[in-house]
DNA sequence: AAGCAGTCTCTGCCTCGGCAGAGATCTTGT
DNA sequence: ACAAGATCTCTGCCGAGGCAGAGACTGCTT
């Protein structure tokens, strides 16, 4: 039997979890996209090549796992790092309907020139935290540099 | 000075904190909406109505802010909602720029209607938790009923 | 051996949301 | 009073991603 955290009568939306997680995505992502701007390159596009790099995906469906896309998604988006020449695509000999992919030296070596962006701006995000010791108000400020909640 | 939490020659995707709000986003969000799939209406209709029927909004500006969407996508979603009957669009007299909505008896009606269903979701979801007191696991599962990272 | 279910990739179609520009209106500064 | 800038809504255009179906292939069952 169900514990009744949000009942009806008592649910207050701003409170809730799931406006929370919402607001922590677009308070989030898009900024983290933002930095990519310049890029030919997007970071969903990023975020495949360092899987790739990093060993976590070998697949077009590891990689929609990975991603959270599904494979028709996940096949374009393959298609558009292929034709910049920054993976390959082999047929898997063992079992034939995988298609493995690899990185090419250029793919590899844009994945780790653009490591730098991510990091410097997920430290910036979380830059106020550690000022303020974690001590988060109640549904206040989530992230820096947010307008009013 | 920023404070370095991330660092080229140290990162670990999977631990980051950008994964995880990602993963958060996917594992939650896409489920919500499913809850809606037998409805003529979308999980965000859902939420417009609500931020309407308790006074969080007035206007599309105003709801383009709290969705985290543009005004454009927002009036057209407005757009939708009007189609259906369940809110209003009235010019405001005093600043002829913005437009005011307002529920319908039949907007404020689904909306209060559709509740249960949102809170439901969130129960189901969070229903694991409490039995492990929120012991959470590295970076493992973080909501029931996933597969494996 | 043959059928059947499941998996993998790819394609076409559609919706959603972002972006940029336009027109109307309000506000502020001179 | 008037110009400049900001705000609000709406539109057209575009790309990203979801969904459904197809074809190729594997592995299990009988």
């Amino acid at each position: 039997m169900a514990k009744r955290y949000y009942r009806t009568e008592t649910f207050k939306a701003r409170r809730s979890i799931g406006y929370l997680i919402r607001r922590l995505n677009n308070l989030t992502i898009p900024h983290a996209q933002a930095r990519f701007a310049d890029q030919e390159l997007s970071f969903t596009h990023w975020i495949a090549l360092m899987s790739l790099r990093n060993g976590i995906t070998h697949s077009c469906s590891d990689l929609a796992r990975h991603l959270g896309h599904d494979t028709g998604a996940t096949t374009r988006l393959i298609d558009q790092l292929e034709s910049r020449g920054l993976l390959v695509r082999r047929r898997d000999a063992d079992d034939r309907r995988i298609v493995n992919l690899s990185l090419t030296a250029a793919g590899h070596a844009v994945a780790t020139a653009l490591m730098p962006r991510t990091m410097e701006f997920w430290n910036d995000m979380l830059e106020g935290f550690a000022d303020r010791k974690f001590k988060a108000p109640r549904s206040a400020v989530l992230i820096r540099g947010t307008t009013r909640v």
